[in-house]
RNA sequence: CGGGAUGUGGCUCAGCUUGGUAGAGCGCCUGGUUCGGGACUAGGAGGCCGCAGGUUCAAAUCCUGUCAUCCCGACCA
């Protein structure tokens, strides 16, 4: 492909909408184009970057037995109806009308119509397991789309549904898309993490995230440096760690007038973050109860919640707190609190900590739990941190964030129960599909691709995804006899089978070098003045800073070796 | 939806406080000089100042409404 007759509009300037990297690169280097607010256009290059991901997400796929379908974006109410989910998905479901003002959604996911699919077809066990997928734009009217692709209300994602006979044949199928998304993003050539997920909500026993590691990712991610655990931050199990022996001292009442916070104790009483306590008090289903947590550490609602049972769980008002407790949220403790109190783990290991006094003005020092007061609970309340203790092995946990490209979980029958989808088994009996379902986000994988690979200049794609592999690059076009070696080269590493772009515009030197940089091609051949003269070339890698000179005949085979290794 | 901000040539922004009918840099077009990391120079095209009302002799500027975009929170691939 010449340059000069791609269409890929670069900015010089970052536009002032885009707020992350991979936003700001992906419009300056004439990838994508806004359309509205969450939906964009894929320009040439962004549209090469999206095929390749797709196909190789689809060789995969079909690697591991999925085979793929095309199901329709626009969805009959009715289908959404029945697994009541219609009503269930809300605001975030796009509904339109037709002209008999019957009733549509665009599609924000595919089970339902699957589901309906499969059990219009599908009859017996013997046609099971089937693996179907598609890949598809899908629709979120999401309260707010941000980060340019990373969280669209169009996107593009591939959604692989499986159906099993029972629970075992679930879990083959779960094993083969587990295997198949590790070499999914293997090949795509980015580095990522498989997390524990929760799935919670959706009723089944298992689900992992695939995370690409990346400084601007949105989740934070925790993964142990011994064994391959690794978890989000907020789902990462904190183990009880080593109690240090110590005499408890007398507990001692101390004033501390206007001392309300944390790091005001640690000021004023000299006792540091990691030896004081914090009370937080909530409100469980509607019973005031006390979290206990160290002072350095922040509480984990989601665990709490959890422990607790309890349908809703709401930050305690200080009013109500200091009516049964006698003050204010500056000076809360667990001595002669009389509500349940849930303390963490780390807490059993501490010795005369301090902590408020339930009087304004007031704290205790030389707390002990056990003597000054007995907690309903003892569980795992805190969000874990970098050098906690493994849950599974000896090691060490370290924390790196991550952006979520794929998800897969077990359903189970929760759909196919609710839509009625069955199948006969071998005693005749009719019985609901087993399901599981895997999504990769596309559209999102490319943003996270340049999330993780840029540098000051722009773009590094992978190789595997790269637009094009290689671009030649005459100094200058109007030199002849450059132009000549320039489109020799091009022709030669295009019968190597090669994606090449030659830079063939009347531009300056240096218009080129910051064009190509920005668009991010790994491998970039120059051709100047002086090195032609001796026959030579550049060869420049996009991931190095030097260039390196070679004969111009050996250009095609070094350029090969460097793309296909 | 709650909180914050912004809408002025393709892009980045100034002008708005103190109303008098629009500017800069980059990009684009033409000529000349240049030619290895976003050149220089001369000339040129391009904007009903987001939209709709209102105040005023007069509105980019003041007022009201509205739409859009972006950031922070709850949701998610």
């Amino acid at each position: 492909m010449k340059s000069s007759e791609l269409f890929y509009p670069t900015l010089r300037e970052v536009p002032s909408e885009a707020e992350i990297i991979s936003h700001q690169l992906l419009l300056r280097a004439g990838f994508i184009r806004k359309t509205s607010g969450g939906v964009y256009t894929y320009l040439p290059l962004g549209y090469r970057v999206i095929r390749k991901i797709e196909n190789i997400v689809r060789e995969e796929m079909d690697r591991a037995g999925g085979q793929e379908v095309l199901m329709p974006i626009v969805q009959p109410a009715e289908l959404w109806q029945k697994s009541g989910r219609w009503e269930v998905y809300g605001e975030e479901m796009f509904r339109l009308q037709d002209r008999h003002k019957r009733h549509f959604a665009l599609g924000p996911t595919h089970e339902e119509i699957i589901t309906t699919l499969v059990d219009s077809d599908i009859h017996s066990y013997r046609d099971l397991p089937l693996l179907l997928y598609q890949i598809q734009n899908k629709y979120r009217d999401e309260i707010r789309p941000r980060f340019g692709l990373m969280r669209g209300r169009e996107f593009i994602m591939k959604d692989l549904y499986s159906f099993d006979i029972d629970d075992e044949g679930l879990d083959k199928s779960y094993h083969k898309m587990y295997y198949a998304y590790k070499q999914i993003f293997q090949r795509l050539g980015l580095r990522y993490r498989v997390v524990e997920a929760d799935s919670g909500a959706i009723g089944g026993n298992e689900s992992h995230e695939f995370m690409v590691l990346a400084e601007t990712g949105e989740s934070e991610i925790v993964y142990c440096d011994s064994c391959d655990y690794a978890a989000n931050v907020e789902k990462a199990v904190c183990i009880a760690g080593e109690a240090a022996e110590a005499a408890p001292l007398a507990i001692e009442k101390v004033h501390t007038p206007g001392q309300r916070t944390i790091q005001d104790i640690a000021d004023f009483l000299h006792i540091p973050a990691s030896e004081q306590v914090k009370t937080l008090m909530y409100t469980a289903d509607g019973e005031l109860v006390a979290a206990l947590i160290r002072g350095d550490r922040e509480l984990n609602e989601i665990k709490l919640k959890n422990a607790l049972e309890c349908n809703e769980l709401l930050m305690a008002d200080e009013a109500s707190v200091k009516k049964l407790s006698g003050a204010g949220f500056g000076s809360l403790g667990p001595v002669g609190m009389n509500v349940k109190i849930y303390a963490d783990l780390e807490i059993a290991a501490m010795h005369n900590f301090a902590c408020g006094a339930n009087e304004d003005d007031y704290h205790f020092k030389n707390v002990n739990m056990g003597r000054d007061f007995v907690p309903e609970a003892i569980l795992d309340l805190r969000n874990a941190v970098a050098g906690d203790p493994c849950p599974v092995c000896a090691g060490k946990l370290n924390t790196v964030r991550g952006i979520e490209v794929g998800h897969i979980f077990k359903l189970g029958i929760k759909y196919s129960d609710a839509m009625e989808a069955t199948f006969l088994d071998p005693n005749g009996q009719a019985r609901p599909f087993v399901m599981g379902c895997y999504g990769i986000g596309i559209s999102r994988t490319m943003a996270a691709a340049v999330e993780q690979n840029y540098d000051e200049n722009g773009i590094i794609w992978p190789m595997a995804i790269a637009p094009y592999q290689v671009i030649v690059v005459p100094v200058n076009s109007k030199n002849k006899e450059q132009m000549q070696a320039a489109q020799s080269i091009y022709q030669l590493l295009r019968e190597d089978g090669l994606e090449v772009l030659i830079d063939d515009r009347d531009e300056r030197a240096g218009v080129k070098f910051k064009d190509a940089d920005l668009i991010g091609i790994p491998v970039r051949v120059t051709i100047g003045p002086k090195a032609l003269q001796e026959n030579k070339a550049e060869v420049k890698k996009r991931w190095e800073k030097e260039a390196e000179l070679t004969d111009i005949d050996l250009v095609p085979e070094k350029v090969l070796k460097i793309i296909r290794g």
